[in-house]
DNA sequence: CAACCGTGGTA
DNA sequence: TTACCAAGGTT
């Protein structure tokens, strides 16, 4: 059975009226006043979207405030420093993000005279809007009738159509986009999509659904067969690598800090930090070692102040924070320079980095 | 497809 | 504490 058959399969002996009549009137009552719902600023929906991918609505809401401040329009975003735009977003994590959306606002300001694209194609083709932010951007925005399939979605439509299917692999939302062709409003797809959202994110929770206070209970069917706590199927991602490291916090004569820029890809892309050790396999004294022939610095390392553990999606670093001075050589490395402590808080630097950064002034 | 890519909240 | 989770995208 192919992938439309299915879809008419399930949706045979669905009331489809009654779903998106209730959805669109739960949302235009409930819905929570955001700042990116004050207006249809594509470019406001545009930057809300990317700050929420796999990110809390707590957590975005200053971060969007600031960022729009800061840069109002694609204009503005595209005339700034990237290295100011990794400044906006420290904190936030996924820097990828913040750099993929510069660079496509530059492409929108280049190609497009500044105006977001309201297809599909063009859309897609932008750095950073893969198919939930597309959908997103041309239904809130745009009033298109596009599926915006993101977890919520999944779960929500996983539970009321009784699906069973793997949501932590990529081709079931594929499954769900066809499903919400069928399903969406032609109306008002910005509600309809916002609602199944909201609808997730308030009601229809991962641990605890609230079903008593759900506007669609009736259409539910996980509802109706108890198995709502049981939905959606999600396989289990396997745990973090430990790395152990030594954080070096080093000064030299002046007082001055050693900081360095991280590649422009990869890991914390671009970001700056304190240089970092890698300890397997090294013991202390084969740690000045390492760090002479990377630095070209000989340094003195003080007792540990800290232990800071920096938990990433698929890896885990153990940092012991060394305090340590230069003894001698000079700086021979490309990516790392000597910076007066004050000036380190115009850098962009990972969170287990501003943690270690509090032991300076001890 | 599966690995890579951050961070903070919560049970 | 562990494990999972939160408006995903890229390679």
């Amino acid at each position: 059975m192919n992938r439309t058959e299915r879809v008419e399969q399930i949706l045979e002996t669905f009331n489809k009226d009654n779903f998106k009549t209730q959805l669109i009137d739960w949302f235009k009552k409930e819905q929570r006043i955001l700042p990116w719902r004050e207006n249809q600023d594509p470019y406001r929906v545009w930057v809300s979207e990317i700050m929420l991918q796999q990110t809390r609505v707590d957590t975005v809401i200053p971060y969007f405030n600031h960022f729009l401040s800061k840069f109002p329009t694609p204009e503005a975003l595209a005339e700034a420093e990237e290295q100011e735009v990794l400044k906006a977003w420290e904190g936030l994590g996924y820097y990828s993000r913040a750099r993929n959306l510069q660079n496509a606002v530059r492409e929108v300001v280049e190609q497009y005279g500044g105006k977001v694209p309201d297809n599909p194609e063009e859309l897609g083709k932008l750095k950073g809007v893969g198919p939930y932010t597309k959908g997103a951007i041309l239904s809130i925005a745009y009033d298109t009738p596009e599926p915006a399939v993101d977890g919520n979605v999944m779960r929500v439509l996983s539970r009321i159509l009784h699906i069973e299917d793997d949501i932590a692999k990529q081709s079931t939302r594929k499954l769900f986009e066809d499903l919400v062709r069928e399903l969406i409003s032609e109306e008002d797809p910005s509600s309809f999509n916002q609602g199944l959202m909201e609808l997730g994110a308030m009601i229809c929770t991962p641990k605890t659904p609230s079903c008593m206070l759900c506007p669609v209970q009736s259409e539910c069917r996980a509802f109706d067969e108890g198995v709502e706590t049981e939905l959606p199927i999600k396989s289990s991602k396997k745990k973090q690598k430990k790395s152990p490291y030594l954080l070096l916090l080093v000064k030299n004569e002046t007082g001055d800090l050693l900081i360095e820029q991280r590649p422009s890809e990869g890991l914390l892309a671009s970001l700056w930090q304190f240089p970092m050790v890698p300890m397997k396999d090294l013991d202390m004294e084969a740690a000045k070692h390492w760090f002479y022939g990377e630095y070209g610095l000989k340094v003195e390392f003080d007792e540990g102040v800290d232990q800071i553990k920096h938990v990433f999606s698929h890896l885990i670093w153990e940092m012991e924070v060394i305090p340590a001075k230069v003894v001698e050589g000079t700086l021979d490395y490309e990516r790392a320079t000597f910076v007066h402590p004050d000036e380190v808080v115009d850098y962009p630097f990972p969170v287990s980095h501003q943690k270690a950064f509090k032991h300076i002034n001890l």
